[in-house]
DNA sequence: CTGAAAGCGCTTACAG
DNA sequence: CTGAAAGCGCTTACAG
């Protein structure tokens, strides 16, 4: 690889010291405007690029911030890492991405690898329902934001959809529209989304006065596949017609596929309802009713808080540091 | 934030020096067993974290890769972003993503801040048909590998489907199965992609002896709205039965619901076929027919060739940094 | 086997 | 307004 031009290269072409390319450079006002002219020229002919990593080491500061996911190609994270990299970027700040797979041994492993990078921050979706490593990160005093899910409701640092409200609105609309078989296919309920969804569901029976059946609902669902295999238990132990809330459009997709094999009338015999309001969902046919949450707000907001979090010399209070998006109804033709 | 534990924090601790502490760390031949230990003890009881931006700075070398492609979000990036952060992450390599949003200045931008970092190497799908980023790449000697698309087919480093054999199995089989009007919706002809699958069109039917009609072809599609409002107009115009081959599966998503609202019969009335084999279209009603491309292969193979040309001493023979993986027929419902 | 010296490229006080 | 000195945390020759 060719020699980059440092400090020292411009500084000895126009007969001056590194500090004073350097002080050009970085607007300092303790320069003449004829030497910061004639450096700033020279640096650009010689197609001069800073070497941040040597800046970094000597300021202690740094542009690097960590994003850790379960898994990237999940197009709900999808979303939410487009509006963190929109905002870092805007920020001049560059985004390290992980996968974790869910694997706490992983994101351990990689919040490790992000401090030895000295990252300004981590922005963060905590693998299933693992605490050590979110204590971990406070313990350290790193900046960090975790989105999407948190550890600790009261004490963690981070912004999120309001689930409750996701799994009320939804199980209140199929109650209304569809009496009170409401079927629930849920996923992992270490995460703290499903169990808030979960939450959101009973308090919708609750309010209706309505029974709730706990043979409606199933958990641990994770993949489009386990919603089309879970579907198609379900159609054999139940009867349409019923209601079928899935925890995520993904899911419902699965569902989808087993009701349209099965040749259920949709909604007439299932009405079907996902959330998080996906692209695809209003593709399908029949196209999705869903619960739509902020993805991509929700990316931008962590992104935001965290350089907010980072900027302010004093520590900010922790209601502040807690941010809950609201999702809002998407009717469509499935329910 | 904490101060961080440093080599000297360790060296002052047990009354050594600090380049004591880095050789024992490193794992270099010249100490003795038992200081390696102590220090080795020493460091996981002060819970070390090496400063990586420093051993960067002081050896040349970066843990480092910059990752930039147009959208993380489309399924098809975001399964090769998967593929390559596997494989470099495996490989104690760290990626920094950004999206150019096919915006060749942001990608010039980009290219200058991984410079900075002094990334160890870059992996791109080059923004539309942008000829100088690539071409800069090449002048400052950062070992990258263009992935998905390619500028230059002759010069550049890449990884790529073969796009030509994905154009032509989709064509040829839509025209021994349903004869010779095969409607294309294809994408913008500045990428190599794009190109390249009409040339694939093109031989299929050079090879049948049937007669092309360019009324048939449409470009410019990029989003799964492109596909659904194109597919209203091509209605309109042509009439069934007719193939509809689309440049990918996401934009045949928005096809197949034009097609659906429109009560037109699938595959009678349209054989609908896309290119990519993104998850969901096992998923859709009807299952969507397409050409399987390997997309986490493809971020996987960039990943393993830039990790090679990383390492190599001398500079590799060109034919061996050109790699071009098979895509292979998905006959589902839809054709 | 261990250490003193130098340097990666930058910036921050401090002199003059 | 400009420069000499020191240091961020690390590693690489080189002595001993």
């Amino acid at each position: 690889m060719r020699k980059n031009i440092t400090l020292k290269d411009i500084a000895s072409e126009l007969g001056v010291t590194a500090m004073t390319v350097s002080k050009a450079l970085n607007n300092h006002p303790d320069i003449s405007e004829a030497r910061k002219k004639q450096i700033l020229e020279m640096a650009e002919k010689m197609n001069y690029i800073p070497n941040a990593l040597a800046k970094n080491l000597r300021t202690k500061s740094s542009s690097l911030i960590g994003v850790i996911v379960a898994d990237n190609s999940n197009p709900y994270f999808a979303n939410s890492i487009k509006g963190v990299e929109r905002v870092l970027s805007l920020n001049n700040y560059h985004s390290i991405i992980f996968n974790s797979n869910e694997d706490p041994k992983r994101e351990r492993m990689f919040i490790n690898d992000l401090r030895s990078l000295n990252v300004a921050g981590i922005i963060m979706a905590p693998a299933l329902g693992n605490k050590q490593n979110v204590e971990m990160l406070k313990g350290i005093h790193i900046p960090y934001v975790l989105f999407s899910r948190y550890i600790d409701e009261i004490t963690d640092t981070y912004v999120i959809a309001d689930d409750i409200s996701a799994g009320y609105l939804a199980t209140k609309y199929l109650l209304e529209k569809k009496g009170g078989k409401v079927v629930f296919i849920n996923s992992n309920l270490d995460v703290s989304t499903a169990r808030n969804r979960m939450l959101g569901y009973n308090k919708a029976f609750a309010e209706s006065g309505l029974p709730i059946d706990s043979g409606l609902v199933f958990s641990g669902a994770l993949y489009i596949s386990d919603g089309y295999e879970l579907t198609k238990k379900i159609l054999k132990k139940i009867s349409p017609p019923f209601s079928l809330l899935c925890y995520s459009d993904y899911i419902a997709i699965g569902a989808l596929q087993a009701l349209s094999e099965e040749n259920i009338k949709i909604p007439q015999d299932v009405a079907l309802m996902g959330i998080d309001n996906i692209e695809y969902s209003a593709f399908t046919n029949p196209k999705l009713s869903t619960v739509a949450l902020p993805s991509m707000q929700i990316g931008i907001s962590s992104a935001n808080l965290l350089i907010k979090i980072i900027k302010s010399k004093t520590s900010l209070d922790i209601k502040s540091k807690q941010i809950i998006l609201r999702p809002h109804l998407m009717i469509r033709d499935s329910t």
